[in-house]
DNA sequence: TAGGTATGAGACAGACCTGTCTCACTACTA
DNA sequence: TAGTAGTGAGACAGGTCTGTCTCATACCTA
């Protein structure tokens, strides 16, 4: 990391305090903590970000442009809209056996920050709507536009569901029931009623 | 509150430190609030709980109690299977739309802790496993007992996420949504294959 | 060379955290 | 009456928290 990048320092502290909040949690991780592990000087960091809440919600904002990006590359292609609803739950799968997998980081937050006023809470709610629009934006080339949005609100409970379950250490179990039933759901919805 | 009854102090702690929980979370809050708004001694609350921890787990596990309790009365008649089940999902939506609903304490502790090995993790695991389990029990009465596992794990997915849905704000839709998929996925199960 | 920008290092303030300790008081019981 | 258990009030220790401030240093560019 040279000096020299332009924001090369903002977006470390970015990728780090993640790593961070991930593991330990908002409350629990200090800012102490987070300088110390990207070795970087409290300055600046606090030049970069007025305060812990506002780089909470840039971590956040940061963590769900990515998961959107990889979201469009896996439903891009064209294949029928089951197979990319099959193709995103595969995904949560393969990221429930990751090595360093602890959770949603979006639920995490929405409980440490339940205020619906509250910045963070607001960052929360964008991503959720962001996956739930993309899910219904693919079922709507199979059923109607409100059956659409109704299946993929179903849908996207399957996967908070199956990603607390498998924070609880039944990541297996959990992706696999999740899937046949959104699989299900998807069939017993198609063609217009 | 007379300072006579046996252990009234210690049960009052335990709801005041509820209430505080469910509304800032389990760092946010602390141990000072939480005697402040209990009207107790510090010495007190030291007396009953060895540390703040402890004091968590004792929350949960009253709060899973009682929660368990509530479940068994409301599935304890003589109705079939499907009722209950329903009985269930409904009673989740009277709760959503509560006053005072928070989202799940449960779903937040594991959020704030995310050690396997940490005995509030532990207390929440018990707490949905005690959940699936009912569910489970509800449905062998009229499917296979692995087909009664998963199905209990997928009604229990359903719910979390409703949940989550419902603490940002779209409590109505979720339930509906939960709910029909619920009775869906059960009634497809019907009968030993 | 001169100036501007980003950074490093760390002291500092003021608040809050958990947990311990002492001493006095009340209420009940033997 | 004497003793015991539970409690109240609050000081206290030692640590951590967020956020501010100063001063020195490195680097790039004009």
């Amino acid at each position: 990391m040279t000096s020299s990048s332009a924001s090369g320092k903002r977006q470390h502290v970015v990728e780090t305090a993640y790593v961070l909040f991930k593991r330990a949690g908002f409350h629990a991780t200090g800012i102490d903590r987070i300088i110390a592990e990207a070795d970087v000087a409290k300055m600046t960091m606090y030049r970069h970000f007025p305060s812990k809440d506002e780089l909470i919600v840039e971590v956040l904002d940061y963590r769900a442009m990515r998961f959107d990006r990889q979201l469009a590359r896996l439903t891009q292609e064209d294949v029928p809209p089951e197979q990319k609803i099959g193709r995103i739950f595969d995904w949560h799968g393969r990221w429930f056996r990751s090595p360093d997998f602890h959770g949603c980081l979006f639920a995490h937050a929405l409980a440490e920050f339940g205020d619906p006023g509250h910045p963070v809470f607001k960052a929360v709610v964008r991503q959720k709507n962001g996956l739930k629009r993309r899910m219904r934006s693919i079922l709507e080339d199979m059923m109607p536009r409100g059956r659409a949005e109704s299946v993929a609100a179903t849908l996207l409970m399957l996967i908070e569901g199956a990603t607390l379950l498998a924070q609880m250490g039944q990541a297996d179990a959990a992706i696999r029931d999740a899937r046949k039933a959104a699989m299900g759901i998807v069939a017993a919805s198609r063609r217009p009623q």
